[in-house]
RNA sequence: GGUGCCGUGGCCAAGUGGUAAGGCGGAGGCCUGCAAAGCCUCUAUUCCCCGGUUCGAAUCCGGGCGGCACCUCCA
């Protein structure tokens, strides 16, 4: 039984599906107006992570995830460009969706539009405004949060206080400062609907409540988002959903992402301080990122560190990146050490899994110590640590098998090679075969340094003459030599291999 | 001003009552013609500080200090 840290409660809670053996999930996405960056993977990953590890458990997930399409961001940002609103929010939806591709992100099963949801949406606020929770004035619709008492039990703020901090928007149609919009009547020039009460367009949060409860029912399981949505849009979804389906109604569980930080500072479109995915997808491998992401539990924040240049600003390197991806080298490295001892043993497939009692003892809990982990909120970080457990453990008996029996070495071993792509490949890591991901790594690191694989391959020929004619002078200075070009040459069994040091 | 989160070794980071995971870095070693990779050992008597509860606290409570986030667009 997987259990969740709820934001309402504030406490760890275990999910009860409404609907035994489905998993209804809600989660914000992103408004197109440009293209994805880092921070919109963080929530993206959260729930795919969530979701392929539900699956793995038998449960059935339905995962809605919307685009905002329709939004004043949208508006401003076509006006700068002279396109047309709708094509622009079009095209980086398309964008967004190969960018979530290239992550090997899984795609909702749902993804809803608001532009495609309008009449919902304008259904929805005229069944508030007849339940007395809404009010039309001045061409726009509001929420009349003193209609609903519970306000502010996700955020734990209080009226009164947000008034007086006259942080809200005072504005002459509002009642009251605290309430907000839920439809803004169109100004010259903007894209608008019909409505009830005249053109014009939703505001920010109905759109969720709206789509949410046409997907998923007035009642689901898990509501998902960053941090920073909490309040206010979190806070004005559970009003205006609850206003009118009761308290205990909307979702069940809120499970909200820490945010990424930029060399510990925030990351913001202001400070100029974020990447694309797009560009950092063509520099490092997919799995990097997820690895990076799930190497940190994701309700904290994770710190994007950047290597600067001596000028203290231009991005020289992307340290936290190169060292998520050495790491998946290691591992893949030791997966593909694991395959060819199964090889050569001749064991094919699981099919030596051993029982618990025939294998060492470090193995033989491994994947309950993993899915124990995962199954309490979601803990990646000590799952994969755990994993890196299993890895040493799997690299030293490869290395020897002194002090342990041999059948007892050889079901351990193949113990391993299994468990440790089980409950990462659940997480989507350690998916390929080793050769396929540590070939491309190389192949990206020999272009990004400028290298010439097939000079490289020559010098290394060169050097295996000289070592079988015991020239170890040159064979020293042919290693040298492909050192200075940051090549490191590995001696093996079977003849020499090199890497890219990077 | 309000609200919430956090403060663990040089750095990163798990751990929410039972006596400090893991990674990086560093030191030594095994292996190697030399290396690299891999492995082994060491690297926090202690978890921001001060009180309290408890047989027992990094974990709970109170106070203080520090950082961050949200309250305005942000994933």
């Amino acid at each position: 039984m997987i259990a969740l840290y709820d934001t309402l409660t504030k406490r760890k809670a275990p999910l009860r599906p409404l609907v035994p053996g489905q998993v209804g999930i809600y989660l914000c996405g992103p408004t197109v107006y440009n293209s994805a960056h880092v921070g919109h993977a963080r929530p993206e990953m959260t729930i795919d992570v969530l979701r392929r590890w539900l699956e793995a458990s038998g449960l059935k997930a339905t995962v809605v995830r919307n685009f905002t399409d329709v939004e004043d961001k949208i508006i401003k940002r076509a006006a700068e460009l002279g396109e047309d609103p709708a094509a622009l929010a079009a095209r980086y939806a398309v964008e967004y969706v190969a960018d979530m591709d290239s992550l090997d992100i899984k795609r909702p099963s749902i993804e809803p539009r608001v532009s495609e949801t309008i009449p919902g949406i304008i259904d929805y606020i005229e069944r508030l405004i007849a339940a007395g929770k809404a009010y039309a004035s001045g061409g726009d619709v509001y929420f009349a949060v003193d209609s609903f008492p519970p306000y502010g039990q996700l955020s734990g703020q209080n009226v009164a206080d947000l008034i007086a901090g006259a942080r809200v928007d005072a504005n002459e149609d509002k009642r009251s400062p605290a309430d907000f919009a839920l439809w803004k009547g169109a100004k010259a020039g903007e894209p608008s609907w019909p409505s009830p009460w005249g053109p014009g367009r939703p505001g920010w949060h109905i759109e969720c409540s709206a789509m949410a409860s046409q997907h998923l029912g007035p009642s689901f399981d898990i509501h998902g988002g960053g941090l920073d949505l909490v309040f206010p849009h979190h806070e004005n979804e559970i009003a205006q959903s609850q206003a009118l389906t009761g308290a205990g109604s909307f979702a069940q569980l809120w499970t909200h992402n820490g945010l990424i930080k930029v060399n510990g500072e925030k990351m913001a479109k202001s400070l100029g301080n974020f990447f694309l995915l797009g560009e950092l997808v063509k520099r490092f491998d997919r799995e990097t990122f997820r690895l990076f992401m799930l190497l940190t539990h994701y309700r904290s924040h994770i710190n994007f560190e950047l290597a600067l240049g001596d000028d203290g600003k231009s991005v020289v390197g992307f340290t936290s990146l190169d060292d998520a991806e050495k790491r998946l080298d290691y591992f893949y490295t030791t997966l593909e050490r694991l395959d060819q001892w199964a090889a050569s043993a001749g064991v094919a497939g699981d099919d030596v899994a051993a029982p618990a009692s025939d294998v060492l003892p470090e193995a033989s809990d491994l994947d309950a110590r993993m899915r124990a982990a995962m199954d309490d909120d979601l803990n990646t970080a000590q799952a994969l640590a755990d994993a890196g457990e299993g890895m040493k453990l799997a690299n030293r008996l490869l290395d020897s098998g002194k002090g342990v029996a041999k059948d007892v070495r050889a079901r351990t071993l193949a113990r391993l090679r299994k468990d440790l792509r089980g409950v990462p490949c659940v997480l989507g890591l350690l998916t390929r075969p080793p050769r396929d991901f540590l070939d491309a790594r190389r192949a990206r690191l020999v272009a990004r340094r400028g290298l010439d694989a097939a000079a490289i391959e020559r010098r290394l020929a060169d050097r295996d003459a000289a070592r079988k004619s015991k020239d170890f002078k040159l064979s020293d200075d042919i290693r040298a030599e492909l050192k200075a070009l940051g090549v490191e040459v590995m001696d093996g069994p079977t003849g020499a291999t090199w890497r890219v040091v990077d």
